[in-house]
DNA sequence: GATCAGGTTTGCA
DNA sequence: TGCAAACCTGAT
């Protein structure tokens, strides 16, 4: 099937902006995205066109949400002051980068792991727990058949992200299989804590942010980056922007060592996604 | 083979 | 309250 999409919309940046682990480039510009029980394949056939391995019932239902595409974010770049040259060169370079509207319970535990982890490493490691404790996701086969040829990439014994029951009941030995490391307590912590109810994932999505962020923090290996990652990947709370090393190394050597985002209001985070690619594109920082 | 990675917890001033 | 050190392991 092909759609339009009349925003700034690039599957490459979004793949590399670091929000998300299961992303793959397949070759041929053909991108793969997974979200739940949902497989799509996904490339650019012209301006603001692409052809998707979807029907269209699904993508209303499942794809238009996950990439965002009810929030304007060519707007959203036209607010950046043009008096912060650094934030607007960074915008210009991430122009095409979304906020995507993934899985709260995967962002939780892919953020508990990326701590201390390159993006490779945080991507294998994703991966190994998805094909130890997750279940194979059923492909559709009119789905496959539907798309042209490069859209049918191998996708065979591909599973889901795994449960909070399935992550629960695993033995840390299983898990640390996964290269989880000294994360593992964590990752059965937030496990059992969700899967028993202690920690509804759905029901504090209605907290505030101060509330939302309190709920995610008591969770052990949470802690204030983790858990504005999870709010703002998860959440879709785009007035959060995590500070890691590279931002901290931006508000060191771009904005004296003062933090900008409270100028950003409700947009911060897709500011902080903009800077988090310009910077490391670009090259903008010394050690 | 060392060094470090999109942090958090723990322990000690 | 504030600041280091320790933590697992894969990637480079």
């Amino acid at each position: 099937m092909i759609i339009s999409i009349n925003d700034d919309f690039d599957l490459n940046k979004i793949m590399n902006s670091g929000q998300c682990f299961r992303v793959i480039n397949v070759g041929d510009d053909t991108y793969r995205f997974i979200t739940g029980q949902n497989i799509l394949f996904m490339r650019k056939t012209a301006d603001n066109r692409y052809e998707v391995s979807c029907d269209k019932k699904i993508w209303n239902r499942v794809w238009h949400n996950y990439f965002d595409l009810d929030t304007d974010y060519s707007a959203i770049r036209g607010t950046v002051p043009q008096n912060d040259h650094f934030l607007s060169t960074c915008a210009e370079e991430g122009a095409g980068i979304r906020i995507l509207n993934q899985d709260k319970w995967e962002m939780l535990i892919s953020f508990i792991i990326s701590q201390r982890k390159s993006i490779p490493a945080i991507r294998s490691c994703v991966e190994k727990i998805c094909e130890a404790f997750g279940t194979p996701i059923k492909i559709d086969s009119d789905v496959l058949s539907e798309p042209g040829p490069s859209l049918c990439a191998p996708s065979d014994r591909l599973n889901t992200f795994p449960t909070p029951e399935a992550l629960s009941n695993a033995s840390e030995k299983d898990l640390q299989a996964c290269g989880t490391g000294y994360r593992t307590s964590y990752i059965i912590d937030a496990a059992q804590k969700v899967a028993s109810g202690e920690l509804d994932l759905e029901k504090i999505a209605r907290l505030s942010d101060e509330e939302l962020f309190e709920a995610l923090t008591s969770v052990r290996g949470v802690g204030t980056k983790v858990a504005n990652c999870v709010m703002l990947f998860g959440y879709h709370r785009i007035g959060r922007a995590p500070i890691d090393t590279w931002i901290l190394k931006v508000i060191d050597q771009k904005y004296d060592g003062v933090n900008p985002f409270d100028r950003y209001g409700d947009v911060a985070g897709i500011m902080q996604q903009y800077m988090f690619y310009g910077a490391n594109k670009l090259k903008l920082l010394k050690e």
